[in-house]
DNA sequence: AAAAAATGTCACATATTTGAGAAATTAGTC
DNA sequence: GACTAATTTCTCAAATATGTGACATTTTTT
């Protein structure tokens, strides 16, 4: 009896990632248990979407952080966050779809956005540093490459989980079109 | 009274392309309608999202047309088909989303699948065309460019609906990042 | 202003989703 | 093999979402 409590978080998040109301009962069925086990790990759904973002904020702090740490050079820190959030997958999509929705109440005390906020400060520190220093394209607002970056993370793991595009080349694609893409 | 059925659909898409399970009266309210004049102009569910997989075809399909027809130069043309995506905004996304859903059954008898397939191939030679001149980098398959296309337009569109980023520089930001993000 | 058309209100029947109790079953442990 | 904990199965009541009829109200047309 493996984890069963965090199979059903990870395929909340895979569902929920692609439709924001499916019935449990589709996440019941892609961890492969049923509604009433899902039931007595999770009071509601509510409580389960809770932590799912508890999950994805975790998860995508220690991706991105250990990017950070695996270089003193921004543009190689820059690197290891794209593939951090491809690594991470729907976990990044849905972190980040969930803090921009229209109708979500941001609030710093709430420790998901307090990390979603540092998260974008410091990858933002890193945009300045590199325009700064005439690698990144100072056409560009640090507002637009966020998006860009995202939508990049996104487009690549939707290829992964398409298989329209081979596994192996994802990420060198993905950090092509990305670093071309702000003028590097 | 103008077009009530129109208002209806352009809202169903809008929300049905952020939470596809949204309750009808969340559609509803977006067109500022009760949700028993919704049921007038659509039976039920089915024919709503129905009419919204026709709008959608129209309008993209039309869109594309004409980047098409602008010009000859396939760079122009490809210029233009982000353009014409961004234009299209939610309209835009949708179509793609749906017709890239795990569950979909792509039927070329299904005029849908059909517009949708012309679009791809009409890209698709622009692509391997700009890819024979030497225009656009070869390392790059077209079907992650695909993508790469998508998610771009995506987070063009985010970028507009949250405002974070100036209208009159979204579309040369996302030429930008495009262009270059494709190698040229 | 009257007729026609469109929309809203309210009420109701159905269908689906949700959440939880109790007993049976399964799996892992000693 | 007996014991324990986790899960399933079956159940049911409550909540929510859906679809429709009857009639009032508003808007548009003539």
């Amino acid at each position: 009896m493996i984890d069963t409590q965090q199979k059903i978080v990870d395929s909340a998040i895979l569902v929920f990632n692609d439709d924001l109301s499916a019935p449990l009962e589709k996440v019941a069925d892609k961890a492969m248990v049923t509604r009433r086990t899902l039931h007595r790990y999770f009071k509601d759904r509510s409580d389960l979407i809770a932590a799912c973002a508890k999950d994805m904020r975790k998860r995508c702090s220690k991706a991105m952080g250990d990017a950070l740490n695996s270089s003193n050079d921004p543009l190689e820190q820059l690197e290891q966050m794209l593939y951090a959030g491809v690594d991470c997958g729907a976990k990044y999509s849905f972190f980040h779809k969930m803090h921009n929705r229209e109708g979500h109440q941001h609030d710093h005390q709430n420790k998901d956005c307090a990390e979603y906020d540092a998260m974008y400060r410091h990858y933002q520190e890193i945009i300045l540093d590199l325009q700064e220093k005439g690698k990144v394209s100072k056409q560009l607002t640090s507002e637009w490459i966020f998006m860009f970056f995202t939508g990049v993370v996104s487009a690549t793991v939707k290829a992964d989980s398409t298989g329209t595009v081979a596994k192996q080349s994802l990420k060198q694609f993905a950090w092509f079109s990305f670093s071309k893409g702000i003028g590097i």
